[in-house]
DNA sequence: CTTGACCTTGACGTCGGTGTCAATGTTTAC
DNA sequence: GTAAACATTGACACCGACGTCAAGGTCAAG
């Protein structure tokens, strides 16, 4: 299948995918004519890549979990590479809420310092 | 006072406080000599940049704080307008905190299908 | 006079994942 | 045959708060 094929059935545009390629993470075949030609299982890892996008990871992030896939797991996730990913990632997010909550504590308290009457929920 | 005395006493770089002066929130006599030229209550200026920014705020998010400064107030937040700023803020970052909680949510719910064994303390 | 510390403006680089455009080649449908 | 829809690579634009470098003007100390 041609890269506009690939686009429509995965939701992600040519550019995105020629994005992918060029850092490594998809790779495709090329027709006699130079276009690009992807089989079936390159829908699956643009799928494991924008499930992994659209909960924070990048694309670098992604690697692990797409070499998971082209070994032949069933998910991208149970390799230990990935695994490792995961912990690290959970570990970035709770730190990004720790640091959020402490913003949002020294926000407030700003606020009920220059503005004692205004009450702050949460 | 010329900008490296400013930015030394405000541990600001110069660079930085050229950056604020173009975007309109400070502003400099000039010396006959084309040099910037600020006053003592530019230090408090640049510290109210500087608190607001090192607590999420962005460059324009402190315009209200500086105006109401520079209008006599004693803190930055006491103007209507700041407190507008404010109360828009902590519900951008409750916003993301409800995002990053439930991206944490869905990392997890990632690693355990893709990986059973694997504990998430949280 | 010269060195060096300071100042000026202007412009490019950073980071990440695209959108978009340019200039050109290919395939498909009429 | 030709137009439309598709493909190719390459490169610029974006966002935000600067860092950094370039090329030059200014000023005090020696």
């Amino acid at each position: 299948m041609r890269i506009g094929e690939l686009a429509e059935r995965t939701g992600v545009s040519p550019r995105s995918l020629r994005y992918y390629e060029q850092h490594g993470l998809l790779s495709a075949r090329r027709a006699a004519n130079g276009y690009r030609d992807y089989g079936e299982e390159d829908v699956r890892l643009v799928a494991e890549i924008r499930a992994l996008l659209s909960v924070g990871f990048t694309l670098e992030d992604t690697r692990p979990f797409l070499d998971c896939l082209r070994r032949g797991h069933s998910t991208g996730g149970s390799c230990a590479e990935s695994v490792e990913v995961y912990e690290r990632k959970l570990k970035e997010i709770d730190e990004e809420i720790r640091a959020l909550l402490a913003r949002r504590a020294e926000v407030a308290a700003q606020l009920a310092q220059s503005c004692p009457g205004c009450f702050v929920k949460g």
